[in-house]
RNA sequence: GGAUGGAUUCCCGAGUGGCCAAAGGGGGCAGACUGUAAAUCUGUUGGCUUCGCCUUCGAAGGUUCGAAUCCUUCUCCAUCCA
């Protein structure tokens, strides 16, 4: 199976401006693309992850790959895909980001030997000319054609600043930059990308006269039409400081039955075959998929040891309520009054309830135990004496767990 | 710059002087059922030292015994005109 029929049979591809040339120079590996990160937040997340998976196989195909993090265009805010404006970011806050984006991204990507590119638009974008660049570049963009495009369609009901409009006009300029600089000749990314990427390939041809290429992948999403890799708490990040390791392999341990198998084709690098046959799995067969696809993401992200430490305390906390590995919560002696602490109280501090009101609730509804003991009453007290020694499991909900120690 | 409409709790959205911590829906959380899934049903959903108290309806002032609701100024947004 040639490297562009994987991607299609793992459901990545979205849209493509030329299919036939873009095939050819994928499958021989002669393609120059770059992907796009605006360091919008200190650490990548799921949708990040997908697009370095792309990027991945297609190194591993030959091809050479420039990761673009968008010092420059985080300092505008990518409006597609968003209902209302994105919020300034300070240039310090990006400079920070764009530091962390760095690191993670070279954990993934082997820049060696001059085998991938790592270059930041910052570096272009906030010299320009205002006038020198209107004059540039200008004149090839219709504001007709581009108040038409979908990305900004949505965004003339709610209001679209002339900051946010300019996006697409910058992003443009990023590739026609790299195709002069490094010969790029394609640019991949997020469905959501599709119109800023095509400004792209339009301003090289009239600039230029040279063809550049555009393919989207698709974005990850459930069952639902949602997007992928968010919790109430916010997004699943791939820093383990912000993301747990045990909670990123939770996140995928619990995807819906719906979502699994498109989770295992599109992010994990397991065989396709292999993937097919677990399709004819049913029923509850269907979870040990789930935990497949989990420890396969928690090793890609961070490593087989941790991979292994998450299943195991899975394991071992849904099956016996008890693990060695377990996040866990120091108490120190002001914690305690007079030796004992509040039930509520311990649930805050050990960060399961956001608020008393919260905690309480959650006892007056009979979704708190310590140490498989169901906790009825909102005025029970937890002693010193308990804690000491092994400590105890701090339980609320199904699915929360923390371990209770004293320091 | 002008005219008009608008800003309500996590989101959408009702409320136009006391019965308002604020209808309804969505989402979240907990419980039941299950397979750590989905669907369904039940409860709950500002904070706290919880029979009570405190803070919240864009911001600041004011009227009133009493304001999300009335008045003044300001900020922001949308639509139309320039």
């Amino acid at each position: 199976m040639t490297t562009y029929d994987e991607l299609v049979a793992r459901g990545l591809i979205a849209q493509v401006t030329d299919e036939d040339e873009i095939k050819k120079m994928i499958n021989e590996g002669k393609a120059v693309f770059y992907i796009g990160f605006d360091p919008t937040a200190d650490s990548l997340h799921v949708g990040h992850f997908m697009a370095l998976c792309l990027m991945k196989r297609l190194q591993m195909a030959g091809n050479k790959p420039i990761a673009l993090i968008g010092g420059g265009t985080a300092m505008i805010g990518d409006p597609s895909g968003r209902t209302d404006m994105r919020q300034m970011i300070t240039k310090e806050t990006i400079e920070h980001n764009v530091a962390c984006f760095k690191k993670q991204i070279s954990r993934f990507i082997d820049f060696s030997e001059d085998k991938a590119l790592l270059v930041n638009n910052a570096d272009w974008l906030l010299d320009l000319n205002y006038v020198e660049l209107l004059r540039e570049v200008g004149p090839h963009f219709s504001v007709n054609r581009m108040l038409n495009a979908e990305c900004y369609k949505q965004r003339m009901e709610k209001g679209l600043s002339f900051l946010e409009f300019n996006y697409m006009i910058m992003q443009s300029f990023d590739f026609y930059t790299l195709f002069r600089k490094y010969g790029c000749n394609m640019q991949f990314g997020g469905d959501d990308q599709w119109s800023n990427m095509l400004g792209g390939t339009r301003l090289i041809h009239y600039k230029l006269g040279k063809d550049a290429y555009a393919m989207t992948i698709n974005l990850l999403l459930n069952s639902e039409g949602k997007k992928m890799g968010k919790t109430q708490a916010g997004a699943v990040w791939l820093d383990p400081e912000k993301t747990s390791p045990f909670d990123f392999y939770q996140y995928w341990r619990n995807v819906s039955d719906d979502d699994v198998l498109n989770c295992l084709r599109m992010l994990t690098f397991l065989p396709l075959e292999q993937i097919d046959e677990m399709a004819r799995w049913e029923g509850s067969q269907l979870n040990q998929a789930k935990e497949i696809l989990a420890y396969e993401l928690t090793s890609l992200v961070h490593g087989k040891e941790e991979a292994e430490k998450a299943q195991a305390s899975a394991r071992a906390l849904f099956s016996s309520g008890n693990a060695a590995q377990m996040p866990e919560i120091t108490l120190t002696e002001e914690d305690f009054e007079d030796g004992v602490i509040g039930i509520l109280r311990l649930l805050v501090k050990a960060g399961l309830a956001p608020s008393n009101g919260e905690a309480r609730r959650n006892v007056e509804q009979g979704g708190v135990s310590v140490d498989g003991e169901k906790i009825t009453d909102v005025k029970a007290v937890i002693s010193k004496s308990d804690v000491e020694g092994e400590g105890i499991v701090l339980k609320r909900g199904k699915k929360k767990f923390i371990k209770v120690v004293l320091g």
